[in-house]
RNA sequence: GCGAAUAUGGUGAAGUGGUUAACACGGCGGAUUGUGGCUCCGUUAUGCUAGGGUUCGACUCCCUAUAUUCGCCCCA
């Protein structure tokens, strides 16, 4: 049987493998270094987790999601995003009876059922992080800092960092009613997906590029003119943090972002590069999500997070080569000539891992094409090469590829060249 | 859901309406070598995504399907 992998998957392996495991590294220190630790939820949950959490209006609820049943009919789905799973979890284990933040970050697996592109996947990496427990605009400049940072040390440097703010919950749901109002008498004149997103989020009209020029959006009601002198004092006051923070960024007041749960400051990395084909990819998202815990009958808590692709900084470190794979796969080959040398060779292989030092042995050929290449293609560093002549004299021949020398060494001064303590290693008669 | 492009061996690929489907890399076998990576010889797709059609004849033209890729929408 002829078996593919399902559209929009992906095999890491090689050279890949590496680099989403570099990503991940890097992702992991700069976590420790701000303070958060993991948290790790399953990769799938009750369909309510995402369909309240994320939200019944949302893209990703509506058309994304792998959602089936299980044996006793129950609706799960396998998580679309990260910090429905963690918020839920923050819930269901008490974790605000601790007192202060809890800082959390997850590594993971996401799916969405959703055509495949240039980096977006069905089954795709999200690093993300949450701050749950009391809000501050200092916290929400420090987790933006956060992606800012963690871009910058993965050597992305031309990003746009978009900000904005809708404001509280009751804010924002002002603003959508008087959104409807105003678009309803203008909806004949805008385009189809307008119409859709007027009855589903209104917010998201503002996000349109069809009408982005029109009068109508131009003159559509403001967010600001809803936003309390509460709110606005807030988001100056974020943005007066990212100043001294020493972050660049542009306000877009029609970043509104697609999922219902957001609040207050929201936020988008997106690479910025007109020369580049990956510009305008948007690399990193988040926001504040005040309130969430309530959709699983938590107490009222604030929390901030974002999320990011790791496809899509794979995709990026690939367009400007900021990855570089040079490792050595191992540090010695032992290369023995004519059969007889095989098994001392082995012995001679497994005396070294034994003592910490990484080796590579042809297990199959006695021939030397076929053991030099196997040295080539793990790019040894060391070659080490026994015959019959060498065993009987109690000598070594050392190659060393890098220099392109080659010196007989007596068997015994091979501790002191690769650095290892204790016994030596001596040919057995 | 909409739109576009592509589909030849292990890989990168060239190719023409008409006998043996170019070339390169890789693989395999061998020659020469106690030391390869240079050289030399041989070998490596009864088949060009699948099915149908046009034709005396199609890998090359048409249709359908499938897959992949890219874009829109939305997002990470």
């Amino acid at each position: 049987m002829k078996v593919s992998k399902i559209k929009g998957t992906l095999d890491y392996f090689g050279r890949d493998v590496k680099k989403y495991r570099y990503i991940e590294n890097v992702a992991r220190s700069i976590s420790k270094q701000f303070g958060y630790l993991e948290i790790v939820t399953p990769i799938f949950e009750a369909t309510e987790v995402f369909a309240r959490g994320v939200g019944e209006g949302t893209d990703i609820v509506n058309k994304e999601m792998y959602t089936f049943l299980d044996r006793s009919e129950k609706s799960l789905t396998l998580r679309p995003e990260g910090t429905a799973g963690v918020s839920r979890a923050y819930v269901e284990n008490k974790m605000y009876v601790d007192p202060g933040l809890k800082k959390l970050f997850y590594f993971g697996q996401m799916f969405r059922c959703e055509r495949p592109q240039a980096g977006r996947y069905r089954a795709f990496t999200q690093f993300g992080i949450e701050a749950l427990g009391p809000g501050s605009a200092y916290l929400d400049a420090d987790v933006i800092y956060f992606g800012y940072l963690f871009l910058q040390k993965l050597g992305i440097k031309n990003v746009k960092v978009a900000i904005n703010t809708i404001g509280s919950k009751s804010g924002r749901a002002k603003y959508e009613e008087a959104l409807k109002e105003y678009f309803s008498e203008h909806i004949d004149e805008m385009c189809n997906d307008c119409k859709t997103r007027l009855e589903k989020n209104p917010l998201r009209i503002l996000d349109c590029k069809v009408d982005a020029k029109s009068d109508i959006m131009k003159n559509a009601p403001k967010i600001i003119d809803y936003l309390s002198e509460e709110d606005i004092a807030y988001f100056d006051k974020v943005l007066k943090c990212l100043d001294k923070l020493g972050v660049e960024y542009v306000i877009e007041q029609k970043l509104v972002r697609g999922l219902d749960y957001y609040n207050h400051t929201v936020f988008e990395f997106i690479y910025d590069d007109k020369n580049s084909n990956i510009d305008g990819l948007t690399l990193l998202g988040g926001g504040r999500y005040n309130g969430l815990s309530r959709q699983f009958d938590g107490p009222e808590t604030d929390a901030i997070g974002f999320g990011t692709g790791v496809e899509r900084l794979m995709l990026v470190l690939d367009e400007l080569g900021l990855f570089k794979d040079d490792e050595k796969l191992v540090d010695v080959v032992v290369i023995n000539i004519g059969e007889e040398t095989k098994l001392e060779a082995l012995s001679l292989a497994a005396f070294l891992r034994s003592n910490n030092v990484s080796c590579e042995i042809d297990y199959v050929s006695s021939n030397l094409k076929p053991q030099f290449k196997l040295s080539e293609r793990v790019n040894a560093p060391y070659i080490i090469i026994i015959g019959s002549e060498e065993v009987e004299n109690g000598v070594f021949k050392l190659k060393n590829t890098i220099l392109k020398t080659e010196e007989m060494r007596k068997i015994e001064e091979l501790n002191e060249i690769f650095n290892i303590e204790g016994e030596k290693y001596a040919y057995k008669k």
